[in-house]
DNA sequence: GTTGGCACTCGATTCTACCGAGTGCCAACC
DNA sequence: GGTTGGCACTCGGTAGAATCGAGTGCCAAC
């Protein structure tokens, strides 16, 4: 068979001696029975699926070679075969089109979008909600850092006596506060001076880069300025501004039937730091989908995760995913996440009015060519 | 023994014919074992705790009475005992003492509160982390609501060209917001106009009862104000204020062992609706505690939950709720919600600095004796 | 009223037999 | 050469029988 008898580079181990056709065609009836069945899958089923016109025995041989090069594993000696990570990796990879949703689905989404208002938080959360709805996976959604947004306001309230909150209000809507103590009794006047000043200071820059605030004469309100501007830069901290909103945990329930299975894998999404920083990694390295033990915690290891970035104007403004059994519906779940992304990036978009960054207010072209990952040949 | 010859009144049905001390023993002691034990309770067992002095035989012919009277069942025949909801019930009415957390636990959460920091919403959020931690369950906090707290500064930042924000600050540190869209292009003086407006107009007053903000001359300004306050009304809607915080949802999966039981129970913690309600439902009843099917939720059927008011200085300031089988442990399960809810109310008055409303300073009187619910007799 | 004794129940566990889906191998075929 | 049907074999899953033992209900004796 051709197995494309090239010297054998071998950069991984034994790994990436392409499939031929009729391999990848077997490989694509098992990981889809699979992902359909849960059991273990037969020769016999894999020859009568359309595509495969061979016979079982023949099926029977090549699934030795498959199992071999690590894409199917046997749970015992006469049973079918189940994919391995590395046999979903290649299914997402070279055998499957990212899907599209069902007119019900599709419509879903419309309305969906249609129809949501109020806050930022309250859209991620209710996205959240959305996608897990429409996959029966657990989704998250991480919404933008804020470190790059501009400042448009900056204020001092008086809560208490020696207590003050500090309320920043930026470009992409979002607000931050933290309370601040204030030396001794602090007159409102002076928080309004204090106000002033550090508006005057501080609009139009972003969180990550505060710089510094003039002094005005009064030393008094020079303090209050300064301790407010201690608590800003505070603010910019990582692991502080982003909010995750996880949608639909209990899904997780029913995709795994291992009690045990379900309790790690609520534990990982209980760390929103964690959470957010494997969405970034997924992404970073350029993939939509991460299986297994790709991404590195092991409570993960019967997980994949679908991810789909969200831009606004091009700028990265947080990420979608999905998170299922590594027998997921991928080709439905990266629709899903996809259009969820998409729509979610120009509704926030249409959120700002179009005027929220030095970008034109072009709308990026959308790039479905990229979509399930590094698509190959 | 004392059996209490009260005229038999039966306002429920076969109810409340007292147990006597013998009976409670031995409920008491089937409840204990169960709770550590998760197995059925067999006569023998009891009849080896200290407090149940008399023999097997004695202790079936107890038992039998317990279950003609609904406090016990056994699964099968020739099987041990289990607590029905009534009789946790009673147990949890007349045989604990709220109990005490040990002093590993009391420094954790010494410690949890020496450190908190930060705005209310990461308060709340991270209280949920430490009931959770301290007692194996799942747990719930919800926060004040924010109808009654006074307005100390309204604001309107603009956005984009005809977009603006809604930023109210409240007396209890909270901040509301809302993005309202103005008809045409809004120069920020305008804006600027318009908050002083209702800044003079709502100061003060609380979000439930904003009532009129006076006419400026200007009709564009006024029709910014008028928008402004429109939107303001719908920030006191039911449902949108309140957040519940869920902590530790994962402890679910090891407290049941039946995969169908957490995801019904995660997807009641999915509604914040819902869980706002319950736990308002038990503090409006004058209860601590909801075993099983008290409250109306089939799929919580399964689960007790305990609750803990949380208030700042007499007033309603949220309540914190632990969610676990209806074989929890109680006593450490009620120590632990009183004493958070407690500590997180006084930690709220204090960020407020005391000086949060009408009422003089005082420090509600701790009150230990309502604790178990209703401890009768 | 309490207790020890006793026959009985019934879920859980273990063991055995058996079924059948699926495999690996091989000889025959193209 | 690759492909195929045939065949013996493997082994998890299921069903039934036997066994075990914790726990019960009842009763006679204390």
């Amino acid at each position: 068979m051709p197995k494309t008898e090239e010297p054998t580079i071998d950069h991984e181990p034994i790994a990436q001696r392409a499939l031929d056709d009729r391999q990848a065609a077997i490989l694509e009836a098992v990981v889809t029975e699979y992902i359909g069945t849960a059991q273990p899958v037969g020769s016999g089923h894999v020859a009568k699926v359309a595509g495969v016109n061979v016979s079982a025995a023949t099926v029977r041989s090549e699934m030795v070679d498959l199992e071999h090069e690590g894409y199917l594993v046997q749970p015992h000696t006469s049973a079918g075969r189940i994919p391995t990570d590395k046999g979903y990796r290649f299914f997402v990879d070279h055998l499957t089109e990212p899907g599209v949703l069902g007119p019900a689905q599709r419509q879903k989404v419309s309305r969906f979008f249609d129809q949501v208002h109020g806050e930022m938080e309250q859209m991620l959360e209710r996205t959240s909600g959305l996608l897990s709805d429409l996959t029966s996976y657990a989704a998250v959604v991480v919404g933008p850092t804020h470190e790059s947004a501009a400042i448009r306001s900056v204020q001092l309230v008086g809560l208490g006596p020696r207590l003050a909150l500090l309320v920043v209000v930026l470009a992409d809507g979002a607000v931050e506060k933290r309370s601040i103590e204030l030396g001794d009794d602090t007159p409102d006047e002076l928080l309004a001076a204090a106000s002033t000043q550090l508006q005057l200071g501080l609009q139009g820059r972003s969180l990550a880069e505060t710089g510094v605030v003039a002094k005005t004469g009064d030393a008094a309100v020079d303090r209050a300025v300064g301790v407010a501007h201690a608590a800003l830069s505070d603010l910019s901290s990582p692991g502080e501004a982003e909010h995750v909103f996880v949608g639909g945990p209990s899904r997780l329930a029913v995709a795994f039937d291992a009690v045990e299975t379900v309790r790690s894998v609520l534990g990982i999404l209980e760390q929103q730091m964690v959470v957010v920083s494997l969405l970034r990694d997924v992404l970073d390295r350029g993939l939509s989908v991460s299986i297994g033990v790709e991404h590195g915690y092991e409570p993960l290891a019967s997980c994949a995760l679908v991810v789909a970035p969200v831009s606004v104007d091009g700028h990265d403004a947080g990420a979608v995913g999905l998170l299922g059994p590594t027998r997921m519906n991928y080709p439905q779940a990266l629709a899903a996440a996809h259009v969820v992304g998409e729509r979610l990036g120009e509704r926030i978009g249409d959120a700002l009015g179009g005027s929220g960054s030095e970008d034109r207010g072009a709308k990026r072209p959308r790039t479905p060519g990229t979509k399930g990952g590094r698509r190959g040949r």
